[in-house]
DNA sequence: TGAAATGTTGGGGCG
DNA sequence: ACGCCCCAACATTTC
């Protein structure tokens, strides 16, 4: 029986494996192996990332019955070392889209073809190749609408999940420079790395059931309580597909066949949809995570002055709906959809610094941190992404606030300074007289930051830096 | 996947 | 009864 090496990438899970079910099928013996790769990396891991890697590997590890081989270092060089070793001749894995993992991956299979190794790959975590779907005229969509509904509903239906391997057949093989997994050192010393994941239940088997119980509660009414932070109808599935311990082909059918309303199918169905629409511009447009889209963003007047940046990266900023947001990212490792957008908004045009301020912010606090999606989002909040929102749309915290978290209970949550603070006058505390303050333990300037900056003002600022690039040519 | 400014309409108070 | 004003409430436009 010959061995292959099964390489996990972003795909920490058994079921519904395509590199790996072809593996098993091709009456391979495996042999299991994750490669902590911070050599051939432009964008390494952020620290909240390492922590969820840990776990989902140490999950994937128990599944595999504590024969998963880790390595650290550069893939290429470990490759060719296991195959040489061990006189493998195969090698599995599921596609990667970032920039740099395009670039090495396609050396190693130069690499191999050389040496004779057989190289196979498949893809695992994407609906669509983002080579497959284009325009008439060939060029890449920029627009998702067209893109989605033209691009990928017209192309040929995802594929259907696979089930996990009928005989996955462990090599028996020990290398020598493998490590374990605590040997990769993902995990912090610091208490902030043990306190985030408490939220969270990580691995292929806890993403199954988080995205059954989605299926059963929270996708009905999706469409309109996905906008409201403090309700249960987000599926939170972002940091398992991110790592892949599920596949979005597993999202999408278990959503079409879901008894919920259609509208709120559709909806999360176009949720993925914007997933596969950031990978597809990353593909395109590799300089998506550092360069603006649209180039007249380049003469934008950001003010990079790191006066504010930490408020708003401690949740200091004395705007309740932004400050609870804040500190649940960072508390958590995840924050909803809806503040992403608000705080997003608050950094790149109240507070004018450039997209990738909070990007980088977000890079390490996120637990679903990802390349395509992070750049592809912050560039939209910016306005300088494909299909953005326009720079001229400035979110009011206030009103946001006001709409999205009427009775206060998302602030409360994360903000425990406002805990007595009634709904009516949570979302501007400022706004208490001096005896409310002291009524309720809240007096702003002592308890809780007075606002660090004025919305009404800074909107106008922001408008005038718009008006100053908008005659630029494209 | 906004917000604010501006425009329009229609009911009620009032002389 | 009528015109006038006020001002919500809603619609449209602008950034």
């Amino acid at each position: 029986m010959s061995t292959a090496i099964f390489w996990f990438r972003q795909d920490l899970r058994l079921q519904d494996n395509p590199a790996l079910y072809a593996a098993c099928h091709a009456g391979h013996d495996i042999l299991p192996i994750y490669i902590l790769d911070e050599e051939n990396c432009d964008w390494p891991m952020g620290g909240a990332s390492k922590v969820w890697l840990h776990h989902s590997l140490t999950h994937l590890n128990q599944k595999l019955g504590g024969r998963l081989q880790c390595f650290s270092g550069d893939a290429k060089a470990i490759l060719k070392t296991l195959c040489n070793t061990h006189d493998i001749k195969h090698i599995y894995w599921n596609r990667c889209y970032e920039p740099w993992r395009i670039k090495r991956d396609s050396a190693i299979k130069t690499l191999c073809t050389e040496q004779n190794i057989a190289c196979y790959s498949d893809n695992a975590s994407l609906l669509w190749e983002p080579w497959q779907v284009s325009k008439q005229d060939g060029t890449a969509y920029k627009v998702f609408t067209p893109y989605y509904k033209k691009g990928c509903l017209y192309a040929e239906a995802p594929r259907k999940p696979l089930p996990a391997p009928k005989h996955l057949n462990l090599a028996d093989l020990s290398p020598k420079n493998a490590l374990t997994i605590d040997a990769l050192s993902l995990c912090p010393t610091r208490s902030w790395g043990e306190e985030i994941i408490t939220d969270w239940k990580i691995g292929e088997d806890h993403a199954h059931a988080k995205l059954s119980d989605f299926m059963d509660g929270g996708l009905t009414n999706y469409k309109d309580g996905r906008n409201f932070p403090n309700k249960a109808n987000v599926s939170r599935l972002s940091p398992h597909l991110h790592f892949g311990e599920i596949s979005p082909n597993q999202a999408w059918y278990a959503a079409a066949q879901a008894s919920a309303p259609e509208q709120d199918v559709t909806c999360f169905k176009s949720e993925l949809g914007w997933r596969e629409f950031s990978y597809y511009l990353l593909y395109h447009f590799p300089e998506l995570p550092h360069k603006n889209f649209q180039d007249k963003f380049d003469a934008f007047p950001w003010h990079d002055d790191q006066e504010y940046l930490s408020a708003w990266q401690k949740g200091q900023t004395g705007y309740p709906i932004i400050d609870a947001a804040m500190r649940e990212l960072y508390q958590t490792g995840y924050m909803h959809n809806r503040p992403r957008m608000i705080v997003g908004s608050f950094l790149v045009k109240n507070l004018l610094y450039p997209w990738q301020a909070g990007e980088k912010w977000f890079w390490d606090c996120l637990f679903d941190a990802d390349l395509a999606s992070n750049s592809a989002s912050w560039q939209w909040v910016a306005g300088s992404g494909a299909d953005a929102a326009p720079y001229f749309r400035i979110f009011n915290p206030i009103t946001q606030s006001e709409k999205f978290d009427p009775d206060g209970q998302y602030i409360k949550k994360y903000v425990p300074e406002l805990k007595h603070v009634p709904a009516s006058l949570i979302h501007k505390p400022w706004d208490m007289t001096i005896s409310e303050q002291r009524m309720y333990n809240a007096v702003i300037g002592k308890d809780y930051p007075a606002p660090i900056i004025d919305v009404k003002e800074t909107r106008e600022r922001a408008l005038a830096a718009y008006s100053s690039i908008k005659q630029v040519q494209d």
